[in-house]
DNA sequence: CAGGGGGCTAAGG
DNA sequence: GCCTTAGCCCCCT
């Protein structure tokens, strides 16, 4: 791996820590926040290959459509809902309501 | 080097 | 509301 994308990655995990409890943000806008716009697919590749140490609430990070990014039936759709819920996040009929935009 | 795909996004139909 | 196009980026075959 490169340095860059290191640094990226490690830019992004910076982003998405940063994310209060109870709210939620968008790939792109992590991908922004980190300096790094366009990169939200890249977002999505990291949050993917999170080392299972990382402590990382991923949970919080959702599609631009306030939903999230995996199948309804999905068991990672139905974690992820559980924890926002229980972090306080509020659903509307499957989706999130971001904070505006 | 080419091809396909993925926790994306915005614009159209 | 869903699907398609086009654009962005990175990763694996």
């Amino acid at each position: 791996m490169n340095a860059s994308q290191q640094a990226n990655k490690e830019a992004i995990i910076q982003q998405v820590a940063a994310v209060p409890v109870g709210e939620v943000t968008s790939y792109g806008a992590i991908a922004k926040a980190a300096g790094l716009p366009g990169y939200a697919r890249f977002v999505g590749h990291v949050l993917r290959n999170l080392p299972k140490d990382s402590k990382l609430p991923w949970h919080r990070v959702i599609n631009a459509q306030g939903k999230l990014s995996f199948p309804p039936e999905s068991d990672a759709y139905i974690e992820q809902k559980k924890r926002l819920v229980n972090e306080g996040v509020v659903f509307k009929n499957d989706k999130i309501k971001l904070s505006h935009r």
